[in-house]
DNA sequence: CCTTGTCGTGCACCTCGTTGCATATGCACC
DNA sequence: GGTGCATATGCAACGAGGTGCACGACAAGG
């Protein structure tokens, strides 16, 4: 039998914090775990389903005022118990998978410097990313090394956050760098240079 | 139409440089672009299959003394401007994944020293790639600043690959060293602690 | 000879996740 | 009153990738 994969028990760990419905437990993804997962509503729904039938959570119907009703999941002490057991087992090595790693690799067969301002917007993006995780640093974890307990985990998990944008960044300023500096050293300033004033 | 994932763009990327057959490629996979893209040989046989239906590659079948005939595969023209095309779409934001970090966030309801034992595996593995790619860099690459074209790229992604993989390190340690600082604080040294002298 | 191992190519089945769409309720706006 | 939007739940189809397994050829060791 396979191991299951991760997002069922991201979801319990999510709802071992708080009960939740399906909808919130999405825009919950978005902002915590999210650094490290994502997932689509109708995605969770589906495991949510699938979690509900092996008895690993149980739902409650709830009724809202101006609002169709939600379904409240809560964790079932098997729940508790497939988490504890999940939380046992090593993790194997990492799979990265990265678009635009393959495109850099492979930039000498297509347009050059097409590439190079999607490597500044993507550059852009994280760099974006990064001063907002860093803000929720700031805003919600004032004094780091007070914290102990699931704080501290939340805390670490955004300082991995926080680091994996800054690899990001990193990265792609010493791509765009070393190929300006190719650039400039060929002299190759011909025709349709679109030049970045901005830096 | 979806646009199509990157397997097949990135098998584009290799056979230009030099046609191969699937294992070989699988193996030129483990070791360049394999920092950011994992495939087994059944995935990478099958996007080649699809690749060939679809006019971007040709096969020639090649006979070996003492081995199995195996099938070469080289890039058609129709093939070149597909990863022109592919090269040329700006990628989306990359949604990175990692058990290990829904572990981490979870950890208050497991086994927390089974935990930080793992973390602590993990670090080792990441820490033996780190130093491998380093390798890889001083060996393959002693004066970065002489390279250009297919030589600079693929340095690039390999220092992404090292980049990578001390963001690895450097997030790991700040969660062992947090949590042995805690375990210090609250002083719980009670039955079942395994010590790490190592440290 | 027979087992084990490597090379080389696949197939079948399954899970995860994405995309697109469906549906129902109620609110705000013009 | 109609249009658009947010909430809330979900289905169907599809693609990507993993796991297990298979088969055929040859080589090396006992």
């Amino acid at each position: 039998m396979m191991p299951r994969m991760a997002l069922e028990h991201a979801l319990l760990v999510s709802l071992q914090e708080r009960p939740a419905a399906g909808l919130e437990l999405t825009r919950r993804f978005e902002k915590s775990i999210g650094f490290f997962w994502q997932a689509r509503h109708q995605q969770i729904y589906r495991v949510l389903a699938r979690m509900e039938a092996d008895g690993w959570i149980t739902a409650e119907t709830v009724a809202q005022r101006g609002r169709p009703e939600k379904r409240v999941y809560s964790v079932t002490d098997d729940g508790r118990a497939a988490l504890a057991a999940w939380l046992a087992t090593p993790s194997e090595a990492e799979p990265m998978r990265s678009d635009l790693a393959v495109k850099m690799r492979g930039a000498a067969y297509g347009d050059r410097s097409a590439l190079l301002s999607h490597v500044a917007e993507t550059r852009t993006e994280h760099a974006a990313r990064l001063r907002a995780y860093e803000a929720m640093v700031l805003r919600d974890y004032p004094d780091p090394a007070a914290l102990t307990g699931s704080d501290l985990d939340r805390y670490l998990v955004l300082r991995g956050g926080v680091r994996l944008e800054q690899f990001w960044v990193a990265w792609l300023d010493e791509y765009l760098q070393a190929w300006f500096r190719d650039a400039r050293l060929t002299a190759r300033s011909s025709t349709t240079e679109e030049e970045k004033d901005t830096a």
